[in-house]
DNA sequence: GTCCAGGGAATCA
DNA sequence: TGATTCCATGGA
């Protein structure tokens, strides 16, 4: 079926291409396809309207493209901040943050430590290819094509350390390993983190394996969780904070704590979308 | 061969 | 707490 609406602020490109997500492919027609929630989507952008083509629902395409918040009013509240950020939002103007599946993002991202985004696309496709359910579907007119679902935490239990290394994820294998093992034996009920607010949700993440700080922070902003007073400091975000504002000729040696707390200063609780503008747009114009 | 990637954990002071 | 070092892998 498809669902057609007109939507303010929704470029697929900058949505897809922006690092948030693993899982969307660019098509020949500059259109995007990907699985999320088990079903399978293609997002296509013509004129001024959003065709989404697929067997997801109008709710759940509501709600994982978080199509029921006023991103206007989110950018033109960043944008008074300052220049470089009203910049990096002119640029990324199309981006949405996405409510991914929680227990998707938490391994996405364990994945991503001192990894490549190309890297870590590859690694999440054969896992799913391997653990997930093999979904076909074809889109009118087309062949029937085969797509897989990320694993649920039964699922990915299944693979074994070996298993992990072979798929290539180096030395996160145990990581992965054992956080799926750690939520697969219901050790910890992930909804709980739902009732928690940002810190003690980050708290009890900062516990699994492989979640560290910066992980941490893109588990909380890029999952259904959506705490947007987060701000995950990878290489990208230091180099552009460093050149912004801090301007360290080294900038290697730039604290984490100083970067933070200019963001907290300067952006208030919306700074994860404030990031993620920056991350973009520093990213994307640094080739 | 060297450097880099949406970093985290172990170790040591 | 804070700073170093090691960790697999593949592309540039």
């Amino acid at each position: 079926m498809k669902y057609i609406k007109e939507i303010d602020s929704f470029e697929p490109k900058d949505i897809f291409e922006c690092g948030q997500c693993f899982r969307w492919n660019k098509q020949d027609d500059g259109s995007y396809t990907g699985v999320f929630y088990g079903k399978i989507l293609n997002v296509k952008k013509e004129s001024n309207k959003i065709i989404f083509d697929g067997n997801a629902t109008e709710e759940e395409i509501e709600r994982y493209f978080d199509l029921q918040r006023d991103y206007s009013k989110i950018k033109s509240e960043l944008s008074l901040i300052d220049e470089y950020l009203k910049q990096s939002i002119e640029f990324g103007s199309g981006i949405r943050i996405l409510n991914q599946d929680l227990f998707e993002t938490i391994i996405s991202f364990i994945i991503s430590a001192n990894n490549n985004i190309p890297r870590i696309k590859g690694i999440i496709n054969k896992i799913c290819t391997k653990y997930g359910q093999k979904v076909e579907y074809s889109f009118d007119g087309n062949k029937v094509e085969e797509y897989y679902t990320f694993p649920t935490p039964e699922e990915l239990s299944r693979a074994s350390i070996k298993d992990l290394r072979e798929l290539g994820l180096g030395f996160r294998d145990v990581r992965v390993y054992e956080t799926t093992k750690l939520i697969a034996n219901k050790e910890f009920k992930l909804d709980d983190l739902y009732k928690m607010t940002t810190d003690e949700a980050k708290q009890k993440l900062l516990t699994f394996q492989g979640v560290g700080p910066k992980v941490c922070d893109c588990i909380l902003l890029f999952s259904t969780l959506k705490k947007f007073d987060v701000f995950p400091i990878d290489v990208w975000v230091r180099r552009v904070m460093n050149e912004l504002y801090i301007k360290n000729p080294d900038e290697t040696k730039v604290d984490k704590k100083e970067i933070k707390k200019l963001a907290d200063e300067k952006y208030g609780n919306l700074e994860g979308m404030a990031q993620q503008y920056l991350f973009y747009w520093k990213r994307e114009t640094s080739a």
